[in-house]
DNA sequence: ATTAATCTAATTGTAATACAAATAGAATTA
DNA sequence: TAATTCTATTTGTATTACAATTAGATTAAT
């Protein structure tokens, strides 16, 4: 795409690569609806024809949109828009951080502190049971195996609020907390348990603000357990 | 880089493309503390070869960390690793739920839910002041032009919590939920003003519960004008 | 000596082409 | 009908060449 004298005013004004300029015309099938999640994207040949660009170009725009989670490429098969919001960007970002302990603690704290709100105004008895169930499994455990169980407990309240864009952002952010709580020395299971059940209560309850104040205490207790 | 006999387990262990692992070996540099925001990078060309990969598979990866925005490119100068951590992934995420108005709303409460706890146990002197600042430049304006008064109260909020993850999920939000406000037909000045007196009370009391439930009336009451 | 204008070479940006690798789906065979 | 082989499509990688931009050097003007 050589540049011409009819390029002069647009080109001073856009100010952006072809790739990112592509990158966006294919973000916007997706807003403007023309293209649905799940949806196969026409073969790199052509859209480089459709959209004038080299074929360089179109793979660094690609390239791009699969780092951001946003299609998915499969060798003979095809490009496809991937069905959910992507964590992908988001864990990078958080591994550029991961030995900023603190601020990942923090944003963990904020967002759950948050989302268990929500989960109190939007319980169900199918997730209370569930939710039950973990608390069940975490005292049946032997030794201080209990890990996974108290993952679920909080992913379950997660997902509970059923909003894509929380789900996505607080998935990376336990899964980094998952790594740093593996470094805590003397566990406390049995407090944790006791948390967990004051949690489960203010929810059963509906009542937000009691989520809060017991998923408070317990974040409070597991931060200073993280942070020395 | 054709693929022989001696790449036989490991490329069948790795399953990335070049490009994917150039990004991460870029990224790595960061990780590793070998180099550090704000730094030059190498030259493509040096790069290429010192990875032994070939000038799209660098320009691939490169592309993509910029639209990550972990690293800055300029013509004519060289690349660099941005400075601090970028929202540039948020924002193109957000805009592709940029139709499911209550996902955003609900993030954003959450996400200030849990921010306004944090600043009230990190409150000082000079946020508050800022604080003050807006308050009064709210009830000074005419008309409904205070719009930029009220973003900017809760920018300093989560300005104050000092947190580049959180900050860059709120910058975001917040800028999302800026067009979604446009849309609120009757605004609310007096009543705004009054939940913003309340959270700076509470804030300046360095009272984490009190903050949070100051700030639920007032998001509760924001969410109810957004969702008709 | 200072500023302004010009030049130049380093670096990123774009394109064209060729071939390699993987594999979904068709064709073939058992 | 099921297993196998083939093939052609699509993505993956490499090479080469040139264009566009502009930081910094050079030169010219004041």
């Amino acid at each position: 795409m050589k540049k011409d004298a009819l390029d002069l005013i647009s080109s001073q004004v856009v100010r952006k690569t072809l790739a990112q300029q592509v990158e966006e015309q294919i973000i916007d099938l997706l807003i403007s609806n023309k293209l649905k999640p799940g949806d196969k994207l026409p073969p790199e040949m052509e859209l480089m024809e459709l959209l004038g660009v080299s074929r360089p170009v179109m793979r660094e725009a690609m390239t791009s949109l699969e780092s951001l989670g946003i299609v998915k490429r499969k060798t003979r098969d095809g490009t496809y828009f991937t069905e959910s919001i992507s964590n992908k960007p988001f864990s990078t970002m958080l591994s550029l951080v991961s030995d900023n302990i603190e601020a990942i603690v923090e944003a963990r704290t904020s967002l759950e502190l948050g989302l268990v709100t929500y989960a109190a105004e939007k319980m169900t008895d199918e997730t209370l049971e569930a939710l039950n169930d973990t608390i069940i499994k975490m005292e049946n455990s032997v030794d201080n195996e209990y890990g996974e169980h108290d993952l679920m407990f909080h992913r379950i309240i997660a997902l509970s609020v059923n909003n894509p864009v929380l789900q996505g952002m607080i998935d990376s952010l336990l899964l980094s907390h998952v790594k740093i709580n593996a470094q805590i020395k003397y566990r406390e299971k049995e407090k944790t348990i006791r948390h967990h059940k004051a949690i489960y209560e203010a929810l059963k309850k509906k009542d937000p603000q009691a989520a809060f104040q017991a998923m408070y205490n317990h974040l409070k207790f597991v931060e200073g357990k993280v942070l020395e």
